[in-house]
DNA sequence: GCTTTGCATGGCTGT
DNA sequence: CAGCCATGCAAAGCC
């Protein structure tokens, strides 16, 4: 039985305990062995293990050996983001993510069979943990900072174990399951990354796609973008320098070290069930901005979810998906919970319960007294709260989108990805600075004002958008098909399958421009395009293949209009009717 | 009587 | 089909 204060290892939580007292939330501390469990967040901690283990200085605080930040024995412990090292150092994860600076220690050289990190772009990348832990205490001590869940079933096992052997750890057969499953979760997390990562995008790695003649992606053969997603939150950015990285998506190839171990939580919920791409954080660079300010700070989108209407209700109860709540909240193993600090963009710190209730067999995970937070952002349901997380602190950042800024076009470029189909893996467009026009994307996109956001029926409340943008949308999406087609940049290899002649291009499918197709009164069908330096309207052949950036120097069917200084061959009237009717063409489609 | 809390239900989505 | 999650609802608490 321990008889000295000691701090709950949970870097959100650090309640100071007692042994034998009752916590500051007044639930009554468990004391077992050489160990206590805080009951606020329901970790199991022991200072003086931790802190030999660790090498942690009396206060229970030790220095990153990359940069010599201070690193409480709670980072270390719980899922504060700390990378252990083979030869006992730790370093924080801002050290680990920055090329050059990792790994190395302050007073020793890294041992060869340390740690490796591969980082070929810079920003995002992904840490592994080699499951191959060389001591029996570093092995329990990981099962603690690994799970999330560890709490809810094993709290005993989490010891460390070197002071009291099996026989007094009285682990009994569930817990030894438990540990099992544990460890092949740890694993399943981090022996094998490419389950645990997803990976979308347009730059990058193998990428090989099949068209027919006619231009029409009729196979694709393998098509392996490589934007990153990490649902771990690994996947961060500094933000100085500026990166240009598109809403929510890293453009960053990331390679996966199998050989670093990282203090982070896996959570067996979320190797079953991958973060749904509606949870994907759609920050943009200069929302990290400003949510970072001046600081040198590296913010890491963790999730957002759009608020539903009991969300933003008076209840104050903000439902958490709960593979978000499990990847990137603290542990709980009470359904009390504990209180979580969450800073908002304007610095304001807000203390919410974050909590859960028996569901199913499951969890559902809440935030409870958001009211507050909601009203103070005046937020509404349809609106999009997200959170971050703060490097190195591990502070937690909440900020918000107004559904109005979703909607909203600021001319006709594409830059809001959050306008797509929430399930849609596609590209940020933006990336490639790509203009599409009015005939390409949904007139709603080209409309200047809308009427707010409603629930489709009472089926799904869950998306809130027009039922006319659902149509709109979901015949964009037919038209994206379409606008697939080979780089014009590339050559084609011909290739013959069952007697039919295939162009086989080695990279990826791009967008091509959109344009709006008409018929002159001489019958003829012809094509409009708008240049992308200055938004003038250009009469082209019908049959001309866009590329993904057009401009009127490219208009080789016009010599008198190729030119940005020509004038428009339209007038605005007749340029209205064009916009106009292609709208409804859409439309009917 | 109103609000808060905790749980249950069932629609919906992903696998 | 499993399970997430939006929401309804009853019980408890509070004014």
């Amino acid at each position: 039985m321990m008889d000295q204060s000691v701090v709950c290892m949970n870097i959100l939580c650090q309640t100071e305990l007692a042994a034998g007292a009752d916590c500051i939330k007044g639930w009554s501390l468990r004391s077992g062995g050489f160990a206590n469990l805080c009951h606020n967040c329901g970790n199991a901690y022991e200072q003086q293990k931790f802190c030999e283990l660790f090498h942690l200085d009396d206060t229970g605080w030790r220095e990153c050996t990359s940069c010599g930040k201070r690193l409480h024995c709670g980072c270390i412990a719980s899922s504060a983001f700390v990378v252990l090292l083979d030869n006992g150092g730790v370093t924080c994860v801002s050290c680990s993510n920055s090329p050059g600076n990792y790994p190395k220690t302050r007073e020793e050289k890294p041992k060869e069979t340390g740690i490796t990190v591969e980082n070929k772009v810079g920003e995002a990348r992904a840490a592994c943990i080699d499951n191959h832990v060389k001591t029996g205490n570093l092995s329990k001590i990981d099962l603690t900072i690994l799970d999330g869940e560890a709490a809810d079933s094993s709290e005993k096992l989490l010891l460390p174990s070197d002071n009291h052997d099996a026989s007094k750890s009285q682990t009994k057969p569930h817990e030894k399951a438990a540990c099992s499953s544990i460890e092949n979760a740890h694993k399943d997390v981090y022996g094998s990354p490419v389950q645990t990562n997803l990976t979308i995008g347009l730059n990058g790695s193998p990428a090989k796609a099949v068209f027919n003649t006619s231009n029409k992606a009729v196979e694709e053969q393998e098509v392996k973008p490589t934007l990153s997603y990490f649902p771990q939150g690994i996947w961060s950015r500094h933000i100085l320098p500026k990166s240009i990285i598109p809403q929510g998506f890293s453009n960053a190839n990331v390679d996966v070290s199998s050989q670093i171990r990282v203090a982070r939580p896996p959570v067996e919920g979320r190797i079953k069930n991958q973060l749904l791409p509606r949870y994907w954080p759609r920050i943009t660079e200069q929302e990290l901005q400003q949510i970072s300010g001046d600081s040198n700070a590296t913010i890491v989108p963790l999730f957002e979810k759009v608020l539903s209407a009991s969300d933003a209700g008076r209840i104050g109860r903000l439902v958490l998906p709960k593979a978000c709540a499990e990847a990137y909240f603290p542990p709980i193993s009470q359904p009390e919970g504990l209180p979580l600090k969450i800073n908002d963009v304007k610095g304001k710190e807000w203390m919410f319960q974050f909590r859960f209730w028996p569901n199913n067999n499951s969890r559902m995970y809440v935030l409870e007294g958001v009211t507050p937070c909601i009203q103070s952002m005046q937020l509404q349901a349809g609106d999009t709260v997200t959170f971050s997380r703060m490097e190195p602190e591990g502070k937690l950042l909440m900020g918000f989108r107004k559904a109005s800024t979703n909607a909203s076009v600021q001319g006709s470029t594409y830059s809001h990805l959050s306008e797509l189909p929430q399930n849609a893996s596609w590209p940020a467009n933006e990336q490639h600075g790509i203009k599409l026009m009015a005939g390409a994307f949904p007139p709603s996109m080209l409309a200047p004002d809308k009427k707010r956001s409603r629930n489709i029926g009472s089926k799904s409340k869950r998306l809130l958008i027009e039922s006319q943008d659902s149509l709109e949308l979901m015949h964009t999406w037919e038209e994206l098909q379409d606008m697939l087609f080979p780089s014009p940049l590339l050559k084609a290899t011909i290739v013959t399958i069952e007697d039919n002649d295939l162009e086989e291009y080695e990279e990826p499918p791009v967008f091509g421009k959109g344009s709006i197709f008409t018929v002159c009164s001489s019958g003829e069908q012809e094509q409009w395009a708008e240049c992308d330096n200055c938004s003038k309207w250009r009469r082209l052949p019908a049959d001309f293949l866009l590329p993904p950036r057009w401009t009127c120097q490219d208009n080789v069917w016009d010599q008198h209009r190729a030119s940005c200084l020509a004038p428009d061959e339209l007038n605005p009237r007749e340029l209205e009717n064009l916009l106009r009717n292609a709208k409804v063409s859409a439309l009917l489609i």
